[in-house]
DNA sequence: GATGAATGAGCCTTCATTCAT
DNA sequence: AATGAATGAAGGCTCATTCAT
């Protein structure tokens, strides 16, 4: 009766839910988390403040929202550049799959300097950090998973992938997001080239020549 | 008279000055910058809030200088344990010195996490983020002198230092910092173990067997 | 048609405002007017929010049905113990209904002390406040019925009923229900045995034998 | 050095907390609890929102200074009409110390309803529903006190005075400051009267003559 | 120079009420 | 008649910054 609801009504909600995650994106990326109140996501949503608290119960629900939102997109890149977790990833060798990983990250950190920091490393809201966990708990197990391929192809001698994986990952975040060094801006391509090998070298892949772009780089 | 006057209260300003940046240090120790609030800093060095402003003309200039101070002894500690700077570096072998150098960063980093990932990622002022900049590339000019010494005495090719400097620092930074996965935490040893070996092959030595301490580990 | 469907109307429309009514007694019953929110009494009704506002103007008269309802089953319920304008209650000695008055008035409040305390004292909407009056002159009418029935049968003396009687109903109130005095927490029993005791001092009557339940005590 | 302070500061600070108190007293005067929130206060006050917090932790510790104040007041004024806690009170027999209560007590809350009200009735914050436990037991006692010098002194007969002692409190209250019944208001005289001589006979005094005004009320 | 009280903008959150559907 | 999303005015609280003394 009135309002024929759960179809039209059900869709809105989630519509406006999504578009009060995106304006939330759209701050955090041009500006971080710090800048990303309750109001001002509101309005760049077109929306009251007060609207907010229909779609997320407090502030932290709704930073988490937006952290999984613009993480669960990078990291969906990166494990579709690398065919995480399928048959068909076998068909690359690993040492290929990890450069196509490093490289696929690393444009795409380059590109988006605010948000990638802001997902990496900026201190936030209870909800937050508690997504970020998993987010890099995510990149890390793309990571191992190539690796622990590399073992079993017979590419790679490692143990202690446990610690591996995330110095990987670490050296990764941090070597293409901080601002580097001041002074003449090395070209993109070259940092990816340099830091693609230094991975390799990291996970313990004998020296590599990059093949050009084998697969999808998102 | 006037002199000495002048001098007296120069010094009498220093003082005051550094009273307040040690409160403030102290502060970020225990809590990170979120928690260095003006009231609280000038409550801690035993001075007004609105004292600070004779000091410093803004927040941000006041977190700069913690920040500086904070990072300076940690970055000083590392480089006189790796003899930065000094003639007498050369009698120790390159790959050595990065070794300590990565055992005295995880070292300092692993028991004050709070003020390690203050100085490493938490998000704060302009000031702050600027000083950051400096202070990074402190360490990134330390491992390069390192890796540069390394290539002069032959145990090292590399190019591109000014890219695999920084992601040393990026590695060290990311994998004794932030909270490791979830699951049985390995115990320091080993981290230290592990990642002073995985930064040799990132640097891009040849396998390396750790001396015991053979320097200065601050 | 057009008659019946109107009184079925009618009565639809009187089952919704009643569950909206009982919804609200049941908040306040549990946690007080402070939680009868719109938003939640609609809710427990399984009825939207703007919906109440078909059935009562604003939350004022909400507030003041809820109220009606929650007091109108407490009063009834002593005057159905008392006989309260009943033929059949002059066969019950003066004393001996004022006793009966208390006990049953006590026994409620002391199970229901938020339901108690919400009626008698907590600050709520203007329609509440007026509300309460009504519920106050029905219990001090139950009262002074009693009392004139004492005269009239001789066995009390008193003038200005219209003052004794709210002093009972206030002593009443405030003894029950009000926190007692922290430290060893009388039982229920002796409380209600003392307080029926002061009470027939309180209205005049001469000493009194409780002579166990010789009315229904609901 | 500068301002001096300690003397003039302190003062100053007293002045304000008490101005903020003050403020805060008149509005619950008029209004109640419910009508004094910060910004209300600190506006009555001339005093802006932030500064209410340089005095008071937050709106508990405010509300509870505004409560204490409010009682104290009245506590204190009904504490002297009756001699409390002073040796010479046991030249006054305690009936009459009853009636001086009663009187003082009743006159001062027929004045000023609305803080009668809030101080004893109105549900409010934590902190105030904490301070008016201890005001309350500062009533009972003051009339247990006067209650065991009756038995002492061979006026009364009475055990449970742990009982009877809030009862009359309660009656009090109640009676008192509750709006009475609508109608033709009675005047303060009969009301202080009829309710003084109740009071008697609740405590279990024999019948009473009030002696007209023997002691100071306030 | 030092003080520290005062400020006021800004943050998160709640809730009675309205209105297009 | 019913819906329930949207609103916007409060409310409590924090903190960098100013200024009379």
């Amino acid at each position: 009766m009135a309002y024929r609801s759960t179809e039209r009504t059900e869709q809105h909600r989630l519509a406006r839910s999504e578009a009060l995650v995106a304006a939330g994106h759209e701050i955090v990326a041009e500006q971080g988390f710090g800048a990303a109140t309750i109001a001002r996501v509101a309005d760049r949503a077109g929306v009251s403040a007060g609207t907010v608290y229909t779609y997320f119960p407090d502030k932290t629900a709704l930073s988490a929202a937006i952290f999984d939102r613009a993480a669960g997109i990078e990291l969906d890149t990166v494990r579709a550049a690398v065919g995480y977790g399928t048959e068909a990833r076998l068909a690359t060798p690993a040492q290929q799959r990890l450069d196509a990983l490093v490289r696929v990250f690393g444009a795409r950190a380059l590109r988006g300097r605010t948000l990638a920091s802001a997902l990496l490393f900026e201190a936030a809201d209870v909800g937050v950090e508690r997504e970020r966990l998993v987010f890099r708990r995510g990149y890390t197990e793309t990571v191992a998973e190539i690796l622990s391929d590399g073992v079993r192809e017979g590419s790679l001698v490692a143990d202690r992938l446990d610690l591996l994986a995330p110095a990987i990952v670490g050296a990764l975040g941090e070597a293409f997001i901080r601002p580097l060094m001041p002074g003449p801006a090395s070209e993109p391509e070259a940092v990816l080239d340099t830091l693609a090998a230094a991975c390799q070298r990291l996970a313990g892949f004998a020296t590599f020549e990059p093949p050009g772009a084998g697969m999808n780089l998102g």
